[in-house]
RNA sequence: GGAAUCUUAGCUCAGCUGGGAGAGCAUCUGCCUUACAAGCAGAGGGUCAUAGGUUCGAGCCCUAUAGGUUCCACCA
């Protein structure tokens, strides 16, 4: 019955084959069951025209992670998948595809692109899905959302009109964020600013002479500004009320040149005395902070632009010119009247749109928006008082915070078509405003029955700030709502607590009186290998599936989860992906070893390998067991403070370091004396239950391999996913075996060291003495020699209490309560050994040192616990023999 | 302008509440030892940015300085 395994892991075809395997199963469905305590993560819904990209990998890796490891805990998880339907992002990208057939958006009709948007949808995004699941998602597939399907429809509706009775949502004329190439408003949190290089135009209005009542040919008032052509919409001129320069102004007023009119003089302490010349040109309709100036002293608001950022019939002569070229005109034309003083190079932030990088217009638009001031309150007391926790906690805080108290009014609505469409309608008669959840029958105002509904879409982000309970049936009182909420933990990137996280929380209270999840898991950006984000116009995106593809999914998710802590970002390296692979591949062996050994054994015994008894079990067995036993409580800790990558970390060292290379090393001997049957049963049964237990341990990190490995080795239980964490065992505790099997470790990697150093090829061997006088640590060597020799390379090993009949020139090594001597004499080199052992003296009275200033500290003694008192005194000790054994050792060479 | 964060081995980064300086890759030296050369054994390499301070003791806490990254706000 000899299985035939590969000498190399290979993913290709496995993975597949599982995942399949789980999705028949049915192991990633979720139902409500109250005998178990529900765990619950909703997926940040990926937009639907999105591929696959490294921040994803790393998004749902972690979730996958922490999902597998819940199941396993008995725990009934359910991990809610979905996707965006991304309003802006998508409409881009369907009017860029309908552009190079020539078509424009307005030529087919609100309905007939709305038809092209779902035909997009139902071909993209099921892309993203099939590629979350090469990853190894174990998502609810059967309960698959979209932002936009019924439920979420009828979800928005209700918040939209429940927040409109509550005075929450508000129509109102603002200065918004215009995007003129996408043709919509948007959301502060949208802007992008960045530093561009520009000028400084310094430029004078005459003032209004007092006599004559006509512009001033000799008095100007001089200014700057960074955008000429806005002055035509200017409609003051603001300067300090307590800039001396200027007293003299008070309560005059300026020409307006090119637009040719008079406009007041105002003061304001918005000016800065300090900047410029202090006098600033007041635009209301086209800048935030101008706006708020103009509604303090009741000043005009005269836009200027029509919606592509061309001038409108406000511009006088200049209306229809493009915003840049009227810019160029409106110069050129007041250096004809002498009214430019000069130009300066400037460099400034220009708000951009993230998505298209549009340079924004400020404009005066009437837009929805939600009051945020009462809404955000919960949001804040949550955190403040941990009902959330925000991991890494501190910085993560202080961001939140950062926004919270400087929170404005969201606007929230869009001109365009592809999202939910805003339930306000307009009476075709009276022009009344109603909000309701349908078109109203009639006007309560004048009677009318013809309304017609608002033109504009929500905000993508209103109904994502929605998900974790839309999702699970709001606005119905579902069962699965009032099981499976509050959610448990949120992964995400902080890239988007602003967007989403906080407007989910707020959310939350406000619909559901609930927190949407407990915990909040907050991962970097995954950069390329020169730490540059990962871009398409860059092109140094690494794709997952490529990698996927090229080095299994295991690999890739390894590599994501290493050497990386909460919130930090991390470099994509090769090396390290190639590194994830190799260990894959050593744990294949690993189990391929345990497998060819147990089937030799089966032939030889006609029979399979049982539990052994307690007292066939060597020291070597209850070390590892008792390693493990630690691995399970350490890991277990780490994950429940979601530290994932230390975790893994500490499996990746059990399984390579003690388990493969110690541990199986240790048992070879054993698994080759031919004639021990019940040696051999207790070495297998210790191999593979320490192996399937971590395997169990890594399962949530690499599904896929520590899957076929299980099914492969056992076959009492069908899958690894669905069984049972390992939990720790006060029956594996074994302390005085662990420190035994330390020793021999110690003495093996001293005869190693020393034979290297002196170059002796493995093939070379000699007898070892083990010399000591404490007889617990000689029955130490005496129980484990058979792998001691065969560790060490050794032909033969002797205990005993003295030097006697060892050569005078053997080598030595001073390991913790015994000397080891190595007599072979044609290899000795006195000078190397010297020179060795006077190093080793010169670290052990450093550590003497260390160790005495700790134990003879009275604050240490006294503030200390007491088992780090104990365990110093206890190295002290040791020290001193080592200190002793040098010192002798160094006088019979000398 | 405000804030956060980082500066640890040649490179990339771990290092939890202060008490042994670590990993992967790279380098060097041996090994085709019957699970694995995608491997095994061994070695070299760090005044933990700089300067102070708190402490019996600091990579870890405090202050300042320098440099990098990021976020927020945006001033004409």
């Amino acid at each position: 019955m000899s299985r035939e395994l590969a000498k190399t892991y290979d993913p290709k075809g496995i993975e597949d084959r599982l995942y399949q395997k789980w999705l028949d199963k049915k192991y990633f469905h979720a139902e409500v069951d109250h005998s178990k305590t529900p765990f619950t993560i909703v997926i940040p819904p990926p937009n639907i025209t999105g591929q696959l990209h490294m921040g994803h990998a790393l998004d749902n890796t972690m979730q996958d992670i922490l999902i597998r490891w819940k199941r396993m805990q008995g725990y009934n998880a359910l991990w809610q998948p979905g996707t965006d339907h991304a309003s802006i992002a998508t409409e881009v990208r369907i009017i860029e595809t309908l552009k190079k057939e020539g078509i424009d958006k307005h030529d087919l009709g609100r309905e007939g692109f709305l038809e092209k948007a779902w035909d997009w949808k139902k071909e993209y995004g099921g892309r993203i899905i099939s590629q979350l699941k090469k990853l190894g998602s174990s998502c609810d597939w059967d309960r698959e959302r979209f932002t936009m399907d019924e439920g979420c429809n009828k979800a928005v509706t209700e918040v939209f009109v429940k927040m409109h009775e509550k005075g929450y949502i508000y129509k109102g004329k603002r200065i918004i964020n215009w995007c003129p190439i996408c043709n919509t408003s948007i959301s502060d949190a949208e802007v992008e600013y960045e530093e561009q290089a520009g000028h400084l135009w310094h430029i004078k209005y005459p003032l209004m002479d007092k006599e004559t009542g006509k512009p001033s040919t000799t008095e100007f008032l001089e200014f700057a500004t960074t955008r000429p052509e806005t002055m035509l919409g200017d409609t003051a001129v603001a300067i300090n009320p307590d800039d001396e320069r200027y007293t003299h102004l008070k309560g005059r007023s300026v020409w307006l040149p090119l637009v040719n009119k008079e406009i007041p003089i105002v003061e304001d302490n918005y000016v800065d005395v300090e900047f410029g010349t202090g006098v600033v040109k007041i635009t209301p309709a086209h800048d935030p902070n101008d706006f708020e100036v103009g509604k303090r002293h009741n000043l005009d608001v005269i836009n200027i632009m029509n919606d592509d950022a061309t001038i409108n019939e406000n511009g006088g002569e200049y209306a229809g010119m493009e915003r840049y070229e009227a810019r160029k005109r409106i110069v050129e034309d007041l250096d004809k009247l002498g009214l430019l003083v000069k130009i300066e190079d400037y460099t400034h932030n220009v708000g951009t749109h993230d998505r298209c990088k549009a340079t924004i217009e400020p404009l005066v638009k009437e837009q929805w928006f939600v009051k945020m001031d009462e809404l955000i309150k919960p949001a804040v007391k949550a955190v403040k008082e941990g009902e959330i926790k925000l991991i890494p906690q501190e910085r993560m805080e202080k961001v939140y915070y950062n926004w919270t108290d400087n929170i404005r009014d969201w606007c929230i609505s869009r001109q365009l078509w592809w999202g939910h469409r805003i339930p306000a309608y307009y009476c075709d008669e009276c022009g009344e405003t109603v909000v309701a959840k349908t078109s109203p029958e009639k006007c309560p105002k004048c009677g009318c029955t013809h309304f017609t509904q608002d033109p504009d879409t929500l905000d993508t982000w209103f109904s994502s700030a929605l998900w974790p309970f839309e999702t699970l049936g709001w606005p119905e009182q579902t069962e699965d709502l009032k099981y499976f909420y509050p959610t448990d933990v949120l992964v995400t990137g902080y890239d988007i607590i602003f967007f989403w996280v906080i407007r989910m929380i707020f959310s939350g209270y406000e619909q559901m009186g609930e927190k949407p999840f407990k915990t909040v898991l907050f991962h970097g950006l995954v950069r390329d290998s020169e730490g540059r984000k990962m871009s398409k116009s860059l092109g140094n995106g690494i794709d997952p599936l490529e990698v996927i593809d090229q080095y299994g999914a295991d690999a890739l998710r390894l590599t994501l989860i290493t050497g990386n802590a909460p919130g930090n970002d991390m470099r994509f390296y090769y090396e390290r992906v190639e590194n994830s692979r190799n260990f894959a591949n050593k744990i294949w062996n690993a189990s391929r070893f345990i497998m060819m050994n147990e089937d030799q054994f089966v032939e030889k015994n006609g029979k399979g390998t049982s539990k052994p008894e307690s007292s066939d079990l060597l020291p070597v067995d209850k070390w590892i067991l008792s390693r493990l036993n630690t691995l399970v409580k350490d890991m277990t800790d780490n994950m429940d403070r979601f530290e994932l990558g230390i975790a893994v970390q500490k499996v990746y060292d059990f399984l390579w370091e003690e388990f493969c290379d110690w541990y199986i090393e240790m048992v070879k001997p054993r698994l080759y004396a031919t004639d021990d049957c019940k040696g051999q049963n207790a070495a297998l049964w210790t191999l593979k239950t320490v192996l399937i237990d971590a395997l169990k341990l890594l399962h949530p990190y690499m599904p896929f391999i520590t899957e076929e490995i299980f099914c492969n080795i056992q076959d009492e239980e069908e899958s690894i996913m669905i069984s049972a964490w390992p939990k720790y065992s006060t029956d594996r505790e074994f302390p005085a075996e662990e420190e035994a099997v330390e020793i021999i470790k110690a003495a093996v990697k001293g005869i190693r060291n020393v034979r290297s150093e002196m170059n002796v090829a493995p093939s070379k061997k000699a007898e070892v003495f083990v010399v000591s006088d404490d007889a617990k640590i000689l029955k130490v060597f005496d129980e484990g020699k058979l792998f001691f020799a065969s560790l060490s390379y050794a032909s033969d090993v002797k205990t005993q209490s003295d030097k006697a009949g060892i050569a005078d020139d053997a080598v030595s090594v001073v390991i913790a309560g015994a000397t080891l001597y190595i007599p072979f004499a044609e290899l000795v080199d006195i000078a190397a050994e010297k020179e060795r052992l006077e190093k080793e003296k010169a670290r052990l009275e450093g550590e003497l040192k260390r160790s005495e200033s700790m134990l003879t500290n009275e604050k240490f003694l006294s503030k200390a616990p007491q088992a780090k008192i104990d365990e110093e005194k206890a190295k002290q000790e040791k020290y001193k023999q080592m200190a002793a054994q040098v010192e002798e050792r160094l006088k019979s060479l000398s």
